[in-house]
DNA sequence: GTATTAAAAGGACATATGTCTCTTTTATGA
DNA sequence: TCATAAAAGAGACATATGTCCTTTTAATAC
C-alpha cells in the first residue's frame, strides 16, 4: 500500500462511515492507495497499523504450506483490517489481498492505543466488529464440517440469490470465478465441477459459460436443507 | 444450573481471577451450579446472563439438524460463556455442556450493560477474550480444512504431550474418550479408529485399552508437518 | 490483432472419510 | 455382583473429495 497525502477526502469518509464518534483525532490518519491484486498485508507478518477499508474490494484466505488456499471472506467498506492484531499483538492471521483498487484510513497502533485505549465508544466498535467475525467463522466452520459440497454449494448460491436485505454475509462471499467459489467453499475446482454438473443435469441449475443461473429455487432450497450462509 | 445462595466464595473467585478490576458491583453477582453432564445453554436458545467459570470443565459444541456432533473446544476456569451473545445479542452459538461439576459466576446481560458498558478495563478484558476465541477458531478451521486427519490427530497428541507451558491451548482440547477425539478433530470414530491403527502398525504410537502412548515423537512430529496447535 | 495466460470443463484414477454392523471389553448404577 | 449401557476395535462397502492430465474457451498484455 501507498501512503497517500492527506486531504478533503478523509472528513468525507468519517462522516460516510460514522466514524467521528470514534475516531478522535482525524489528525492521526492516513490514506492508503492499493490496486487489484496488492497483497495489504501476509500471514505471519507483523503489522503495526489498523486499516479502514474505505474503497474497494478486497478477499482474507490463509494458504498452508503447501500452497493450498482457502478464502475466508471477502470484505467491502467499512471493513477493518488489523483489529484482531491489534488486540492481540500477533502476527497477521490471514493474507489480505486487493481484488480491485481501492483506499484504506489507517492509524498506527500506537496513535491508537494513546488516543482511544481507553474510549468506550471504541472499544465498543471493536468488540461489535470482532464478535461479528467470530460468529460468522463459527459459523461457516461448522457448516463446512458437517456438509458434503452439493449441500453447501447449493446454499452458497442460495445465499447470491436472495436479496441481500439483511444479510450482510452475501458480499461476504461474492466471488467472481468458479476458481475462487472453489476455494470460497473449501474444496477442489475439479470437485466443484462435478457437483455444478450435478446440480445442472438434475436441472437446478444452468451453466453457460462460466456463469451459474439457478433455475429451480425450491429445489435448490431442498438441497441446502434450510442451511443457508446468513 | 441452580442458583446458590452468596456466600464468602464469590470473593474468592474475584480475588483468584483478578476479576476485582473489571467487575464493579459484586453484589451483582450470584453464584450457579452445576452437575456432570448438565447443558448449561443450548444452540439457538436465548440467555440474558454472562458466566464465568470458576469451578469444573465444559464442552462446547455444535449439532447439525442431523444430529452430527462437532467439539468446538473445551474450557476450564477462567472462561466466559455468553461474552459473544452480550456484545451482538444473537441467540447462543453453541451448546455448553459440563463435562465435570462445578460452578459459575453470572451477571444479568442488564446490569452489567448499566454497570459495565462504558468501563474500558471490563470492555477491554471482553476484547481479549472475544479475539483470542476467534483467533483460535481461524487456526483450527484452516487446520482441520487443509490437513487429512493422520496430521491433525499427530498434532492433536503432540499438542497434548508437551509440557503445557505457554500453551492455552491443550487444555481446551483434551478429550476423555477417543469418542470424544473424533468429534473434537471432526472425524467419525470409525476412521479416528482407522488412523490410529495406522500410527499404531508404523511404530510412532501404542494403544493400551483405549489409551494412547506416544513411541517416537520425532515420526510424530514428521507427520504433524510441523502443524502444532498452539 | 496476436501471443500468452488464466479459466472452464471433464476423464481416469487414487485416497480420505462415512455408514452400518458385529464382537469384545470396560465402566457404572441398582 | 450382576445387569446394562457405553466405549473400543474392526470388516465390508459406499460416497465424497483430491490429483493429474487434456482440451477448449475466454481474458489480458504487448
Amino acid at each position: 500500500m501507498r501512503k497517500q497525502p492527506d486531504h478533503e477526502q478523509v472528513k468525507k469518509w468519517l462522516k460516510d462511515y460514522g466514524l467521528n464518534d470514534i475516531l478522535k483525532n482525524a489528525s492521526k490518519l492516513s490514506i492508503f492507495s492499493f490496486s487489484k491484486g496488492d497483497v495489504l498485508c501476509e500471514d505471519g507478518e507483523h503489522i503495526d497499523h489498523l486499516y479502514f477499508l474505505t474503497e474497494g474490494k478486497v478477499k482474507i484466505f490463509t494458504t498452508s504450506p503447501e500452497g493450498k488456499r482457502l478464502i475466508v471472506r471477502f470484505k467491502k467498506p467499512l471493513a477493518l483490517i488489523g483489529d484482531v492484531e491489534f488486540v492481540q499483538n500477533t502476527p497477521v492471521i490471514n493474507t489480505v489481498e486487493a481484488v480491485s483498487d481501492g483506499f484504506c484510513l489507517g492509524i498506527s497502533f500506537e496513535d491508537l492505543h494513546d488516543m482511544q485505549g481507553d474510549d468506550p465508544a471504541f472499544l465498543r466498535f471493536l468488540l461489535q466488529t470482532i464478535a461479528q467475525k467470530f460468529y460468522t467463522e463459527s459459523q461457516v466452520t461448522s457448516f463446512n464440517r458437517l456438509y458434503p459440497l452439493d449441500v453447501r454449494l447449493s446454499s452458497y448460491l442460495l445465499s447470491l440469490s436472495e436479496d441481500g436485505q439483511g444479510s450482510q454475509y452475501h458480499d461476504e462471499m461474492q466471488a467472481a470465478h468458479l476458481t475462487e467459489v472453489a476455494e470460497v467453499l473449501g474444496t477442489s475446482y475439479r470437485h466443484l465441477n462435478r457437483v455444478i454438473k450435478q446440480l445442472c443435469e438434475d436441472g437446478v441449475i444452468e451453466r453457460k459459460r462460466g456463469k451459474l443461473t439457478i433455475l429451480d429455487i425450491e429445489a435448490l432450497r431442498l438441497r441446502a436443507e434450510g442451511n443457508i450462509y446468513e
